[in-house]
DNA sequence: CTGTTAGCGCTTTCAT
DNA sequence: ATGAAAGCGCTAACAG
C-alpha cells in the first residue's frame, strides 16, 4: 500500500547496525554468519519486507536461475505435457521458467532467443517453429557464441550441433504401418490395390520425413498391393480437415488413414464425420494419444509417446550441460508404444 | 564456440571510437544520435554479436518488460487456452512471460511470487491454488507493498483487493440447471423425487459455491421434487471418478449428473462407463467444453467459457494498471454460453 | 566472524 | 550531437 521505496540490504544493514556484506551473507550463506546476527538480520528482512533484487545479483554474478523454454505452441496437448514436466523438474532444481510461445512465427522465435540471452538464461529448451532443412535461423550464431546450454526438444534444427531429445519417428511410422498390415487387413483383399492415406506435416519436415520413411519401409514388400497417398499439412487441425475432405471428394474412401500427429488425426476424423463416413468404412490410425476417448469407448490405434518423460529428459540433459559446459552433445531418442 | 567474454557496449564504443553512452543512445534512442554514427554502431553491434544485458538495464531503470503468470496447472486445457491468450497479447506489447506452474502447491506459489518480485516483474496474472476463504497466503503483504500490478484470473483470493477477471459462475450454474429443468425432463416424472448429482470442487471454493448457488436458485421452485446431492472434489479427474463410482454404488443412478468443470465431467463420464451405465440412463451436463467430442458425435450439454477471451482481458486489464498505478481496481466477469 | 573496496553493464543527470 | 561522472543493488576478493 505504502509508497515504499524499495528496501535494500543497506536498509537492513542500517537497521541492525551491520554492513551490507554481512546482510548479504546472512541471507545467502548463513553458515558464514554468527547465528545471533543472522537471526536479527532475517528478522529485520521480514519486518522491512525485503525483496532481493534479481537484477543486481544477476549483474554481479553473471549466472541466473533462469531456464528458457521456446515452443511453437501451447495448444498442442503433447507440448503442454512436455512443458508441465519441464516446469516441474526445473522447480525442483530451483530454476524459474521463462516461457515463450512463438505461435509458429520465426521472428517471435528469434526475439524470444534474444530476450533469453539478455536475461542471461542458464539454459534453453528449444522446439523451433520448423524442422525443415532450410530453416537456419539467424539467432544460431548468437546462441553458439553465448555460453547458454541448449537442448532441442522434439523438433530439431538441421546441423545445429545442439543436444536433443527426440521421438523415434522412424519406428513410430513403421510400427503403425505394420499394425495396418497385420491387424487392419491392409493388402488382404486382393481385388484391387489398397490405398493408404497418410496425412502429414510439412513436406520437408524432418519428423514427417522420418515417420513417412518408416511407413515406406514397413510397406516396401507390399509395394505392388498398397499405394501410399500423402497429404502435406502443418501439424494443426484445420488444414488436415480441409485436405482430407478434399481428398475424400476426389478419390473416395481409402482403406486406411494415418494421421502423423494428434491434431492431424483428429482433423481426419472430423472430415470423415462431416462426409458421413462411418468408422467401419475405413481404418484410422495415428501418432500421439487422443485424450479421453477411452472414456467414450472410442479407440483409434496409435503410437503414443510419453511427453512427460520427453520433457523431463530434456531438462535432465540440460542440467547436465549446465553443470558441465564440456559435456558431450547427445541426442536422446524416446520410443513410443502402440496402443490399440 | 569461441570462449567469448561477453560483449558490452564498451566494446562497441571502443570499436567505433565513441563512448559508452553514445552507443547506449544509438541502440535505445536512435533519434538522439547522428545517423552516420548510429549506423556504424549498429553495424559494430552486429559484428561483435552484442547482446544487451537485461540485468544491467533493469538494475538501472527499475522497470522490467516482464509479466509473471502464476497458475495452478497447465494440464487443464482451459488454463492452457488462457495462457495462450496472455502470451500472445503480452508479446504484442513487448513483454516477456515468466510462467509458473505451481502444481497446486501453496509453497511453490509463494516462491513463484517472490521470484517475480525479485525480477521486478511489471505485472502479475495470478490464479492461485485455492479460492477458499481461509487461504490467505503470506505473500500478500509483499505483493501489496511492491508496486507490481496484479490481476487475478478465474480463481480469486478473498478480500485481496486486486483486480480480477472471473467467470459468471452463478449464471453458469443457473443456466445448466434451467436446461435440466426444461430440456432434460428433470422433475417431470412425478413418481418419485428426482435426484441431481452435482460433482463439485472443494466445499469452500468460491467458484464451486457460486456455481452451486446458481443451481440451487434455479431449482428453488422445485425444492419438493428435486434433491440435490453434492460430491466435493478438487477440480481434477481422478477424485471425480472414484467419488462418482462410489456414489453410483451407494445410491444408484441419479436423474442427472452435473460436473462443475471439464475434468470433473470427464471423470463422471468415466465412472458411468466403468459401471456400464449408458448415456441414455442419465443426463450428464457440465461446465467447460469437452474438447473434440463433437468429432465423435458425442454431446455433453455444457456452459462453455471463452478462455482465450478471459486471458486476453486479464492481460488488457493488467496493462491498464501497469500504465496507471492509480487505476481503479475492478472485476470483469466473463459470461459463458450454453452449448447443447 | 565482519568490514573495505571495487565493480558487474547500463543509463541518468548535467555539461560541453 | 556527444561526453564525464555517478550510481542502481549486490557480492567477490581480500583484509582484519
Amino acid at each position: 500500500m505504502a509508497a515504499s521505496r524499495k528496501v535494500t540490504i543497506a536498509d537492513i544493514a542500517r537497521h541492525v547496525g551491520m554492513t551490507n556484506i554481512t546482510v548479504s551473507r546472512a541471507l545467502n550463506k548463513p553458515e558464514l554468519v554468527r547465528p545471533a546476527t543472522r537471526e536479527r538480520i532475517e528478522q529485520a528482512a521480514l519486518e522491512l519486507g525485503y525483496v532481493p533484487n534479481a537484477f543486481a545479483r544477476g549483474l554481479k554474478r553473471s549466472d541466473s536461475r533462469l531456464i528458457g523454454v521456446v515452443t511453437a505452441s501451447l495448444d498442442n496437448p503433447f507440448y503442454a505435457e512436455m512443458i508441465k514436466a519441464i516446469s516441474r523438474h526445473a522447480k525442483q532444481h530451483d530454476y524459474a521458467i521463462m516461457l515463450f510461445d512463438t505461435d509458429s512465427d520465426p521472428r517471435l522465435e528469434s526475439t524470444a532467443i534474444d530476450t533469453l540471452l539478455s536475461y542471461q538464461a542458464a539454459g534453453l529448451i528449444l522446439s523451433p517453429v520448423s524442422d525443415e532443412p532450410d530453416y537456419q535461423p539467424d539467432y544460431l550464431v548468437r546462441l553458439k557464441a553465448s555460453d547458454i546450454a541448449v537442448v532441442q526438444l522434439d523438433r530439431t534444427l538441421h546441423d545445429s550441433g545442439f543436444s536433443a531429445v527426440v521421438l523415434d519417428n522412424l519406428w513410430a511410422g513403421e510400427r503403425v504401418a505394420h499394425y495396418l498390415l497385420e491387424e487392419a487387413l491392409i493388402a488382404q483383399r486382393r481385388t484391387e490395390r489398397d490405398r493408404l492415406l497418410v496425412v502429414a506435416g510439412p513436406e520437408r519436415s524432418r519428423i514427417t520425413c522420418e515417420r513417412l520413411e518408416g511407413v515406406r519401409e514397413a510397406l516396401s514388400a507390399q509395394a505392388g498391393e498398397v499405394t501410399i497417398d500423402v497429404l502435406w499439412g502443418d501439424y494443426t487441425l484445420a488444414p488436415a480437415v480441409t485436405q482430407v475432405r478434399d481428398y475424400l471428394g476426389r478419390h473416395g474412401v481409402p482403406r486406411a488413414i494415418f494421421g502423423l500427429n494428434q491434431l492431424i488425426t483428429l482433423g481426419a476424423l472430423k472430415a470423415l464425420r462431416e462426409a458421413g463416413i462411418g468408422r467401419d468404412q475405413t481404418c484410422v490410425v495415428g501418432i500421439d494419444r487422443l485424450p479421453y476417448l477411452e472414456i467414450f469407448d472410442i479407440t483409434v490405434p496409435c503410437v503414443v509417446h510419453d511427453g512427460y518423460r520427453a520433457g523431463a529428459q530434456a531438462l535432465e540433459q540440460l542440467l547436465v550441460q549446465m553443470r558441465d559446459p564440456q559435456a558431450e552433445v547427445c541426442t536422446l531418442t524416446v520410443r513410443g508404444e502402440l496402443v490399440t
